[in-house]
DNA sequence: CATTTCATACGATTTGTTTCGTAAGCAAAA
DNA sequence: TTTTGCTTACGAAACAAATCGTATGAAATG
């Protein structure tokens, strides 16, 4: 049993894992359901995928039935840091600000948006 | 000549392209040096990413010398756009704005930056 | 009970990236 | 002029990721 290792998830991982954060479990069949919307790959692959993906730890399943079903076994918090944190250093030279300012202002946010963040803003100003 | 394509650089390109961006132009020697403090390979390894980034079109060179000299044809604005895009949409099911919650809420920021970012904040809100 | 359907397992192939060895040319040094 | 050192070019090996084909078995269907 493996304390789930530093494995960073390959663009395809992170694919399937975003499917699972979202429906908290799911068959072989049903990720690759929706995959197959916007990716023109066969059904073994995606087992393939996800058969690769539970001999990392990246996800668990219950294979008591036939039909067995996953879970994800890391979470999209902690995943979003490592990529957060990663891309920081590559292209931001380290500077988490200037990250924010960049995301702020390419990205349309409505007023309710800004509110939030706003406040978010304030707390920290706060300490 | 091309319009930059949709080539997305690979974590090896992005490290000389890093470094492209700094130093504004750059010999392969001069990035390898610099390459070869934080990671193992050898030169002729170094020059042939850069002679790969050239062919697609990463990066320009002027050949006039023996010795080329290299430069980034692909601006790090543009870059970090990509990449981000790429983020909010696979690990924040597209919401920039959870995004840039994220980054503020768990990295260190100081007072001045923000401030930089609040200064920001309100020219938004005034749209 | 035979057939079809759908699941997993798994090896092999394909594709992409990184690494290196070696050849060839040029220029500076001996 | 010969040697040495540094350069580019380029093919091939090594590695990693994604894809697929086929075998096998268990339900469900006829």
């Amino acid at each position: 049993m493996s304390l789930s290792k530093n494995t960073k998830p390959t663009e395809s991982e992170l694919e399937i894992l975003r499917i699972l954060w979202d429906k908290e479990k799911a068959t072989v069949r049903e990720v690759h359901e929706i995959l197959s919307t916007h990716k023109d790959a066969g059904y073994t692959t995606t087992l393939k995928l996800m058969q690769i993906m539970f001999e990392k730890g990246l996800v668990k399943r219950d294979d008591s039935s036939k039909t067995h079903t996953y879970f994800a076994n890391v979470s999209k918090e902690n995943t979003q840091q490592q990529f957060m944190g990663k891309m920081i250093h590559t292209l931001f030279s380290g500077s988490s600000t200037q990250l924010v300012m960049q995301a702020l202002g390419n990205h349309k946010h409505s007023s309710e948006e800004l509110e939030e963040i706003q406040k978010l803003l304030n707390e920290l100003k706060k300490q």
